[in-house]
DNA sequence: ATATATACATTCATTGGTGTATGTATAACG
DNA sequence: CGTTATACATACACCAATGAATGTATATAT
């Protein structure tokens, strides 16, 4: 066959990235083979095994393209000290808005989350998503230290706990929809979830709750 | 070889299950064959045929066994309509000890969530998954009704959305600690978090953020 | 204009894994 | 106490997928 022009070139790189989202959202990462990808593409595993080193490269490339815009959300570590609870906010409602708007990252979302096995050649994978997972916590907690610092938030708040639970509330809504989307609206809930969640930092409210019992807590030693 | 007693042939049955959780969960599912669980079991795959259709029974077989007692939990329908907010926070809170100090729980979310591809014989896993998940939030969205109709929680509040949420953040807690347990106290910032979400929902503060801007809307447009 | 690197297609060898068929010693049962 | 079903082990056939090797036509550089 004819020497493509660079650009075609880029061109095929692109259309088997885009049937490598495809399939492996469809059939899973493992379970499909680089001969369906290349046949889907429109080409053969030669040109795979031209831009990709295999498929775990495949693989990388196409969660890069797809979560690297989501990265540069969270911008500058410098920039993140100064957060205020508001940008907080917003950058999370953007996440959401990614998320229900952008089929592309809603199919690399359903990949990461139930397509793919982080295991062997994936493991490094999984390193990564900790990684960021990390950095998002870190830049929540920073926000809220520094609006304790502001006297927006209790100096009493334990900020590492609520910067968990943030990051916990909104990744835990995610998985959520990406498995049943037509439960419920996801840029609604969400947005008041986050709201509501930053609003019961700042008051402290009496417990609703009585504490647990000592008979409850031993009950748990049973389980 | 010699056939064994029925109670043998139960403990080869019960140590495939275990050499398949633990060989799951180190090198994914679909990377280890039924030689390697074999192996580790101390058999050939010829038990594993005897005792299971394929490696998809296998793998329902090993998910039951540990999802089980937590399913149990969550008991039967009618009481759920009855549950208390003191009940819904005990039931969690429940999950979230078998979590940390139940090692086959946490081996199986941990295969759960990171190890298997649900595509082709095991979406059928998925879809239980989900309706695992929708029995959870009906429970907590009926125990909130009920609460709203005893007057200790606001006419108000959205139950379905509150629902979800409780369900996310949990999710999310769990989620985010199988990753990275040495990184927070699941239980201390669990119950904490449970506690707090649930005491906000009784409490209508004033909001601490704006409301978003329009021309903030419109900036989630070119997302 | 020629040479070389490029962008694939094609072919080939290898292999790890699956499902099934068959063998077999013995527990369970009447 | 003989028979049969059981609980596996062993052996076999059969891919489907990978990676590397090779072929090849043409952009591209000089």
């Amino acid at each position: 066959m004819a020497k493509k022009t660079k650009q075609e070139a880029q061109e095929t790189r692109t259309s088997l990235i885009d049937a490598a989202e495809q399939l492996f959202q469809q059939r899973g990462v493992s379970r499909c083979s680089l001969q369906d990808i290349a046949q889907a593409a429109g080409v053969t595993r030669g040109a795979i095994y031209w831009h990709f080193k295999d498929k775990t490269e495949l693989f990388k490339a196409m969660m890069e393209r797809a979560t690297m815009p989501l990265e540069e959300g969270m911008a500058a570590p410098e920039a993140a000290l100064q957060l205020s609870l508001a940008e907080l906010r917003w950058g999370w409602i953007n996440v959401l808005h990614s998320t229900v708007n952008n089929e592309r990252t809603r199919r690399v979302f359903d990949i990461a989350m139930h397509r793919v096995e982080y295991s062997g050649e994936m493991q490094g994978l999984q390193e990564r998503k900790l990684t960021s997972l990390r950095a998002w916590r870190q830049q929540n907690q920073a926000a809220f230290a520094h609006a304790v610092s502001l006297g927006q938030l209790p100096a009493s708040l334990n900020i590492a706990a609520a910067a968990v639970a943030l990051v916990a509330l909104v990744d835990g809504l995610i998985h959520q929809w990406i498995m049943d989307p037509q439960a419920f609206d996801l840029m609604a809930v969400g947005q008041a979830s986050v709201e509501g969640f930053l609003n019961n930092l700042a008051n402290k409210a009496p417990p609703l709750l009585p504490v647990l019992t000592d008979e409850e807590r031993l009950r748990l030693g049973r389980a």
